[in-house]
DNA sequence: ATCATTTCGCTTTTT
DNA sequence: GCGAAATGAT
């Protein structure tokens, strides 16, 4: 149909429509990557004739795939009887298995585990291995049998595969890791991956199945795809007919394990493909598109490509310097709050390296009244009330889960303690079980156990057979939760407590099961409640009808805001310190700031605070402005930096009192006085805003570096009084904060 | 066994 | 500034 092209330009139209064999759509930002996909698919799907359900569409996340559903289904039209498979990889990979999992003597019944339960099995492996020094933290281990796992290696092959003692000892953990897993029935996230691509490899009946099935095969976000996913991806598409759309320059995932080599050589890797190019950017400005491509021009390792746009130059870059992380956050608030006013409708978006970061930024919103949606941080599913019950669920499933059984054993208390819990384990590795076979043995031979906690034993094993029974004659989450409150008097618990904590956890609690009352009214089984608290994240419930939206740069990938705010533009920050070292690693974090500038449709800002506690508390130190600020070229940007607020009366504010400051200095014009206006052509080595250091009066301002006799360098932190009763509050590294009377401090003001 | 207190140590990003 | 783990008090 031509209403399916007709707004296309060329390159799209030839995406969309060469329809057969491999096809690489290198798709820059902006470019309409999703338009062109969802297009495609419902081309194939009303030209060409192929039965919806013949077509296969993978994404990374769930929020991705509910909006490229959303989207065919609109170009579909109505009733939509039969629909795309339009999924996350590690959904597809859950359904595939749950289906045909015993065709490679795989327990259908699974439960996946999830990064707590995982981070709780290594550390309680690292224990009985007698290896829980700080050498062998469970994150690095973790990482690294993922690591392994990632290239396909089992156990046996990283022990072969090591040179030093430390990776024997993590292969020894692997190896334990996945005889637990087993034990548990349980797979984590790498494990979905890598037991479809085994069913896949095993077994020539379901392969051919999938594959008859799956006539096109769509992946989105290719250059995100880890090795396990492109051996899947192979497996799925012996017809041919598979459209890989990714972006070198947005791959910001290699940390999970993305191998940029998947989308570097599709080419090779799957013959006669063919390759379109979507350069032409229809989101940003040009002075936006232009900044963002300076930076990434940095990078080394890529293809290299150009993006054009037709829309006029907009408004420059903006760029704000802060003096400190309170009074950025409160500028980026009264910013967006006067951009509301003039957009009623208008939408912002508050990007940020890390999670921790979002805080100032709340507040700030808050203190002005501003809703805001808050994207990632805890979910739902994190929180201990619902990782709890989650657990008993579990346990009912599979008592053998020693993870699920440690969480409840004593939750609430019921008089199991620690050494009661040890003498379980013991009794149950002496029987070649686990947690479960101590449990049942000692439940009625206390050997060793008190009779009180015999007793205890006695009842919690009750407890668990009576759900696992109810849950084998086929018992709803919703019949399992209730039965679950109702034996342990869970909720009754926090019920009783009168603090305000413990009433959000009730509340919790009862939204967990009006969850499981929609699961068990969509006739869904225990299990399926079970894998959507695990696949399916908070991340995903971005609203997109909140007007200010919060969230890391890793969670805005594929959104677009008008009004864009980079926060905390330093070094060590973002990129972050970890990055800073390895050239691949700070590649990668400039991909991510690329990733971050061009979500913005008409204004980016870049902030910074010139100085900032690095633990919350402590001390106020000196920042540097984030190499990626320098790298934007002078031209583009625009200062927006409050030199005269700092100049007039924010010389007597202090940092932490930014509140008066900006609300008072915001919207008036002060005439900046005669004095070094730090111009920033932002970067280029500069440390403070102030880096001039006296005011012409004489007067010391805030920020202002300063030499001491005795402590040598420092940064004014604080002011307070007048005249020559002045005190300063400076910070001297190596010394710390000293406070001293300015008139009689004999400071040298540095430049 | 359990609860309150204190200390430490440390921070990416997520299916 | 925060959470997890270790310590101390009942």
């Amino acid at each position: 149909m031509e209403s399916l092209l007709a707004d296309l330009n060329d390159r799209q139209k030839e995406a969309v429509t060469c329809t057969d064999g491999p096809l690489l759509i290198l798709a820059g930002a902006g470019s309409g990557k999703t338009r062109v996909i969802t297009r495609r698919i419902a081309y194939l799907a009303r030209e060409r004739r192929v039965p919806p359900p013949a077509i296969l569409a993978m994404t990374f996340t769930n929020k991705a795939a509910a909006e490229m559903q959303q989207r065919v289904a609109a170009l579909l039209g109505g009733g939509g009887a039969a629909r795309p498979v339009i999924s996350t990889f590690h959904s597809f990979c859950v359904r595939a298995l749950r289906a045909d999992y015993d065709a490679v003597g795989g327990p259908r019944n699974f439960t996946i585990y999830a990064d707590d339960e995982q981070m709780a099995l290594v550390k309680s492996l690292l224990k009985q291995l007698g290896l829980d020094d700080k050498r062998f933290t469970p994150r690095s281990v973790l990482a690294r049998i993922s690591h392994a796992k990632s290239r396909g290696w089992d156990a046996r092959e990283m022990l072969a595969q090591s040179s030093d003692p430390k990776t024997e000892r993590i292969a020894a953990v692997y190896d334990r890791y996945q005889h637990a897993l087993r034990q548990a029935q349980a797979l984590d996230f790498d494990d979905l991956l890598l037991e479809t691509e085994r069913l896949l490899r095993q077994s020539g009946e379901v392969a051919d199945r999938l594959n008859e099935r799956f006539q096109y095969v769509h992946v989105d976000e290719y250059q995100d795809t880890n090795r396990p996913q492109y051996q899947l991806l192979r497996l799925l598409t012996r017809r041919g007919n598979v459209c890989v759309v990714g972006d070198e320059d947005q791959s910001i995932y290699s940390w999970r394990g993305a191998d940029l080599r998947n989308i570097l050589d599709f080419e090779r890797d799957f013959p006669r493909a063919k390759v379109v190019r979507l350069e032409q950017n229809y989101r940003s400005t040009r002075n936006i598109l232009d900044a963002a491509s300076a930076v990434v021009a940095n990078n080394l390792e890529r293809k290299g490509k150009t993006l054009w746009t037709e829309s006029g130059a907009g408004l420059k870059v903006g760029h704000y310097a802060a003096p400190d992380g309170e009074n950025e956050a409160l500028w980026v608030a009264e910013e967006i709050r006067r951009y509301l006013a003039g957009a009623a409708d208008g939408h912002a978006a508050i990007l940020y390296r890390t999670n921790a970061q979002s805080r100032p930024f709340e507040e700030a919103l808050r203190r002005n009244n501003i809703p805001y949606r808050l994207v990632g941080g805890f979910s739902f599913y994190e929180r201990a009330e619902i990782k709890d019950l989650l657990a008993y669920l579990k346990g009912a499933l599979h008592p053998e889960d020693a993870i699920a059984l440690q969480r409840i054993l004593n939750n609430p208390p019921r008089g199991i303690g620690r050494a009661t819990v040890d003498l379980l384990e013991q009794a149950g590795m002496a029987r070649g079980g686990g947690l479960w076979a101590g449990i049942t043995a000692l439940g009625d031979s206390p050997g060793g156990l008190t009779p009180r906690a015999a007793a205890a034993v006695a009842e919690f094993r009750r407890l668990i057979r009576d759900l696992a029974e109810q849950a084998a004659r086929g018992a709803t989450a919703r019949d399992l939760l209730a039965a679950i409150l109702d034996r342990t008097g869970y909720a009754r618990h926090y019920a009783q407590e009168d603090t305000p904590e413990a009433q959000a956890r009730v509340e919790n609690i009862d939204e967990l099961m009006n969850a499981a009352a929609d699961s068990a009214e969509r006739g869904e089984t225990v299990l399926e409640f079970l894998d959507h608290a695990a696949l399916v994240s908070d991340q995903d419930d971005f609203d997109a009808s909140a007007q200010v939206t919060l969230m890391s740069l890793h969670a805005a990938k594929g959104l677009e805001f008008p009004l864009v705010f980079l926060v905390g533009l330093e070094d060590g920050l973002f990129p972050h310190s970890r990055a800073a070292n390895a050239p691949r690693d700070l590649e990668e974090e400039r991909r991510l700031c690329y990733v971050g500038m061009t979500r913005a449709r008409e204004r980016l800002m870049l902030t910074r605070a010139c100085f900032r506690r690095r633990y919350g508390a402590g001390v106020l130190e000196a920042t540097v402005a984030s190499r990626f600020l320098r790298e934007v070229p002078g031209a583009l940007l625009e200062d927006l930096s409050p030199r005269a607020a700092m100049a007039g009366r924010g010389a007597e504010t202090e940092p932490a009192a930014g509140r008066v400051y900006v609300s008072e200095g915001y919207d008036q014009t002060i005439p900046a006085p005669a004095l070094a206006p730090h111009r920033l052509p932002p970067g280029v080595g500069s440390r403070a805003p102030s880096a001039a250091g006296g005011a012409p009066g004489g007067g010391l301002r805030l920020g202002a570096r300063v030499r001491h006799a005795r402590f040598g360098a420092g940064t004014v932190l604080r002011i307070e009084g007048e005249g020559t009763e002045r005190k300063l509050t400076v910070s001297f590294p190596g010394y710390g904060l000293k406070k001293m009377v300015e008139k009689f401090a004999g400071l040298q003001p540095l430049r």
